[in-house]
DNA sequence: TACCTATATAACCACATAATCATATAGTCA
DNA sequence: TGACTATATGATTATGTGGTTATATAGGTA
């Protein structure tokens, strides 16, 4: 199975996608998204970034269709493009919880 | 869920470790892994790259738990830490395969 | 029209890091 | 011991990019 996932044509984009998901601030986007659209305005005081900055980077999720786009008067509403990307966080807290765990065991002897 | 997840304490961590899997070469290491341990020398011949680079890589999956080392006689043994970590290739594939399904959708009309 | 708000973008800086080269360390075997 | 192999590491360079500032664009409203 994982050789299917990680052939050679696909290693680039599977390793983009990730390095996107990399940056704390835009997982701090994507969690405001889970609950729902949000306009930049909304992003900005959610996270305590600048306007520049959230923008920039709600471009860059856009641009790897992480996120969708909707104009709305004067807004512009984000909201997540496909869900499954909060199952990855799951799985990775797992891990971290894991190697935690062992680490401690490893430490408690 | 998400919210659980993607906690303020939690979000470094996770992004750091989508951050580890976001260099190509290091998803083709743990792709090698995947069949089971191998040394260095062959992960420099399976990948193609420089022992130093492949051998940098590895002290990082290593810091990160990403794999485990073990070293026998002459050689350094590495394996995958936590299996778990070839789901999320598998969800990031279905992630893209669905993106660009929706691109051709929405080229062809 | 003019003014306000919301968003995007361009220019720039600073920092992190992937890759390379050279070297050091450590184990094996004669 | 010395010679060889395997691995790790230090120094260096080059590149990418996250963040900031300033500005541009666009829509709404008077």
């Amino acid at each position: 199975m994982p050789k299917t996932v990680l052939n050679p044509q696909n290693l680039a984009s599977v390793a983009t996608r990730f390095r996107i998901l990399g940056v704390p601030l835009r997982l701090e986007i994507l969690n405001q998204l889970a609950e729902g659209e949000r306009t930049v305005t909304a992003l900005v005081e959610a996270t305590g970034s600048t306007q520049p900055n959230v923008s920039k980077h709600l471009t860059t999720l856009l641009a790897h269709r992480l996120v969708k786009r909707e104009k709305r008067g004067n807004s512009a509403y984000y909201s997540v493009a496909d869900p499954a990307v909060f199952e990855l966080c799951e799985i990775v807290c797992g891990n971290i919880e894991r190697s935690l765990e062992e680490e401690r065991r490893a430490f408690s002897g």
